[in-house]
DNA sequence: TACAATAATGTGTTCGAGCACATTATTTTT
DNA sequence: AAAAATAATGTGCTCGAACACATTATTGTA
């Protein structure tokens, strides 16, 4: 194994050449003869040269602007550990001359979106990173990202264009197949299973979907386990949930979102603690619930994660020339009461 | 924002002093008028300077070796990841002028690994990292190392000595607790359960122990759980486990090492399949009887993270000057056959 | 006041890669 | 064979931080 450290002048040396033939060579920039082209070759075999990145990248020294775009975190407290992973990367990558900027928008409104998108486009930043809530809007400001030469990445929802560089987030069809697999070990067997959809909202329509159709899958060649689908609006949730429970012998609820705390809670209210529960992400309340073993698990989409990588991804890309993966899916942890504290 | 990125060139351009004179002062290094103190104090309070650490790291330009002291894992298939994570350090880190090397020892054999040992002693690398398995030896080359001025950075078991720089691993206690759980929940209430322990060679005892007293932990102010603890040898497996679960009305394993997949191979054979399961770590057997559901969960040690975070946080401080976290404690993951795959 | 002693400040080089430009070697053309 | 054209090779500067060394300014002392 090679301890030293071989610079382009050792090459040189080595080869009886100047370093400007040997960069030619490493680079492939022609003008060089077939008796320099073998020499240098012929070190190269031997040596293992690996080319300093750290100097390579002071030489290459440069600013470079990353944007997010993301909901705000008052409207949908999903977001907030998404900011902390921004805040993270910014730190570890400011001083390597990469400035992070957060745009947040009004995710129930795509007027507000589109023009924190068309802000963004205007100040030219060397990349762009967002979750892409609106199918449609967020298609067209790729487009005109992309027409800029600005690299787009995207993470939470996956959404299918070529112009994104990088996708990082989670298998929501697995992760519903996750849940069914933890309701069914901790519900007696032949029981009743519900799907929630909390549905104030009809953004996440997609997700809900999917990790729906991930649940049910689970349980298509066992026939006697009984599932049904529920929609929940806010106000009236304890009637809807109260009706349901009643007319069925559910035995667990699967809800695609969030907000699982708010079923907790309203079970709560209706006195029933006969039903197992699990639900998405370590929000504040869920992982009081969580402690209460009012929710049974939570499945953790890890946006701090996401928001993270995706820009580490990016910033690397930039100043080492790293190659970015076009897909990147995170593991897909199950949380409860007790492990809940080991992921902050 | 500030989105150019300030060099001392920069600062000494803006309070008209020149680049020696603000390194001194950014350097406390004295022999600087007051005068000049605090024009470039005064810059430095506007524009927020963040030094280039690639520049800071290529004038410091200099090869690093790490030594990573690991059991072998054709002895002991639970380090095989180890492998991987030191893999990846490796070509992180190769183009930076660290080399990371890896020398194995026979776990069974504490001469093996005192051999080793020396052996990368006399190398004088800068650091070193080890999983401290025998607890006597380790600190003697602790004392060593430390001695020669080289780092000392440990994973997956903790040791009690201030010259050990870092250390990553899990909470042990607490993952028996999470098993505890895990197990509570996928039971009937007031089960019995019992702590296995496989227990080839003593060594990793003060694993198990911290384990099991979380598991029992767990359910200290829960009189009606009755839990037992049975030590297992491999000759007379079945013979044990057959006439423990005889002769009591056990409804839960809790199974303290990454040899659980022996346990369902005996279960198998003595045909006792109404018993959950919970074991450590994904080794291709384990999770063969995870997907057959034969184990219900396996709790996740990341072996591979642990490796690879040791190295990187000695390559940062080595390389970058970063701060070293004294302890980091990973995420404890719980797996089942559903999100098994997401892991890999 | 002159001159040393010390304090304060400035200059120049290094790290390794990359590239523009200068120089030298070889071939082509007249 | 000499001049011109082109190919091949070498040299020198840059990126930003760090530090050795050189220079200038300010004291103290005879």
């Amino acid at each position: 194994m090679a301890i030293k450290k071989y610079t382009i002048k050792d090459i040189a040396a080595l080869s009886g050449l100047s370093k400007g033939t040997v960069d030619r060579v490493l680079h492939n920039r022609g003008k060089v003869s077939q008796k320099a082209l073998d020499s240098i070759n012929k070190v190269l075999k031997e040596i293992d040269y690996q080319p300093n990145i750290i100097a390579r990248s002071l030489k290459k020294s440069k600013a470079y602007r990353i944007c997010l775009i993301v909901p705000n975190a008052k409207t949908d407290p999903y977001w907030e550990p998404c900011t902390e992973g921004i805040r993270e990367a910014f730190e570890e990558y400011k001083s390597l001359g990469v400035f992070i900027e957060t745009h947040f928008y009004n995710p129930n409104d795509t007027s507000s979106f589109t023009y924190t998108c068309n802000k963004v486009l205007e100040s030219i930043p060397d990349a762009v990173i967002l979750p892409p809530l609106f199918y449609k809007q967020t298609l067209q400001a790729i487009h005109k990202f992309h027409s800029k030469k600005i690299l787009v990445a995207t993470f939470n929802d996956k959404i299918s264009s070529e112009l994104v560089e990088c996708y990082v987030g989670q298998d929501l069809f697995r992760s519903g197949k996750i849940a069914a697999r933890l309701l069914e070990a901790i519900t007696p067997k032949k029981s009743e299973l519900t799907v929630i959809h909390i549905d104030e909202s009809f953004n996440n329509a997609l997700h809900m979907q999917e990790k729906e159709s991930g649940f049910r899958s689970y349980f298509k060649d066992l026939k006697e386990t009984n599932i049904s689908t529920l929609h929940i609006k806010q106000p009236d949730m304890d009637k809807t949930l109260n009706n349901h429970l009643s007319n069925n012998h559910i035995k667990g609820l699967f809800i695609t979102t969030s907000k699982s705390f708010m079923i907790a809670q309203a079970l709560d209210r209706i006195k029933r603690n006969d039903v197992k529960l699990i639900g998405y992400d370590l929000l504040k309340e869920n992982i009081m619930y969580l402690k209460n073993q009012k929710i049974d698990f939570l499945i953790h989409q890890n946006p701090k994660q996401q928001a993270y990588l995706s820009i580490t991804h990016i910033a690397d890309y930039l100043l080492f020339n790293k190659q970015i993966p076009s897909e990147k899916l995170l593991p897909i942890d199950i949380i409860n009461s007790e492990n809940v504290d080991t992921y902050f």
